[in-house]
DNA sequence: GACCAGGCACATC
DNA sequence: GATGTGCATGGT
């Protein structure tokens, strides 16, 4: 069976099993975007606190995050941990849209894609997964972002040796799959799913035997 | 108390 | 190029 036949299946079994994930909750695209800053590391309940503290002082909006002062700042992300390199992290990407974009996600709509990525990739403290995250998320580009749960499900289901790079195995999706947005953003969140049930009890995946079968809704006990 | 959670930058070999 | 380390809060 090739990739892309395998991997549609995988999707559909997934899509089965887990239903609609409502993935990257978030009322603009900025908050999206500050979002995939705060949950670097980090799960998502501790994310959203900061996200709360940061609605609360009105800083969702680039032009208002940039002038904060970064002690204010620090307090605000403080629930999301690593507060100091966030609180700065989240200055640069409020800066870069404020000189880029006059503060607005609007004005990016125009810039193609490979150079937003340089661009997002410039700013120290947004790496690969963190540009894709706000590329495909934030930015509704096609682009399939990689995380640490799809290399535990892709390498658990045979689909790529250990020990592959984050290019490696995104071009592995990007190669196979139709580059529909809302494909990625749902198979993405369909993976992570996946890898939380499944991997819980061991994140590095070394010597779980589960394996759960491809095209098929999967069982609750080989979810563990 | 240990371990983990939707990474990244930097140092070192 | 690969590997190790610091960053930090909050839930289980």
């Amino acid at each position: 069976m090739d990739l892309a036949r395998k991997l549609t299946e995988l999707y559909h079994a997934l899509r089965e099993r887990f239903g609609d994930r409502h993935w990257w909750p978030g009322e603009t695209p900025f908050e999206v975007m500050v979002g995939a800053i705060l949950t670097q590391r980090t799960n998502w309940a501790n994310a959203r606190k900061a996200i709360a503290n940061l609605r609360e002082a009105g800083a969702l909006e680039p032009r208002v995050l940039a002038s904060l002062e970064l002690e204010r700042l620090r307090e605000l992300v403080r629930p999301a941990g690593y507060f100091r390199q966030k609180s700065a992290r989240l200055a640069r990407l409020a800066n870069w849209l404020v000189q880029r974009g006059e503060g607005t996600v609007e004005a990016l709509a125009a810039v193609p894609t490979a150079r937003l990525r340089e661009e997002l990739l410039a700013l120290r403290g947004i790496g690969p997964e963190t540009a894709d995250s706000i590329l495909l998320y934030a930015l509704e580009r096609p682009v399939f972002v990689v995380d640490a749960y799809t290399m535990r499900v892709v390498v658990r289901h045979g689909l790529l040796d250990p020990g592959a790079g984050y290019y490696e195995l995104r071009e592995l999706f990007t190669a196979s799959l139709p580059r529909h947005v809302a494909l990625y953003k749902d198979f993405h969140a369909q993976l992570v799913e996946l890898g939380k049930r499944f991997c819980r009890s061991r994140p590095r995946c070394e010597g779980c035997p589960a394996r759960p079968a491809l095209g098929e809704p999967i069982p609750d006990d080989e979810l563990i």
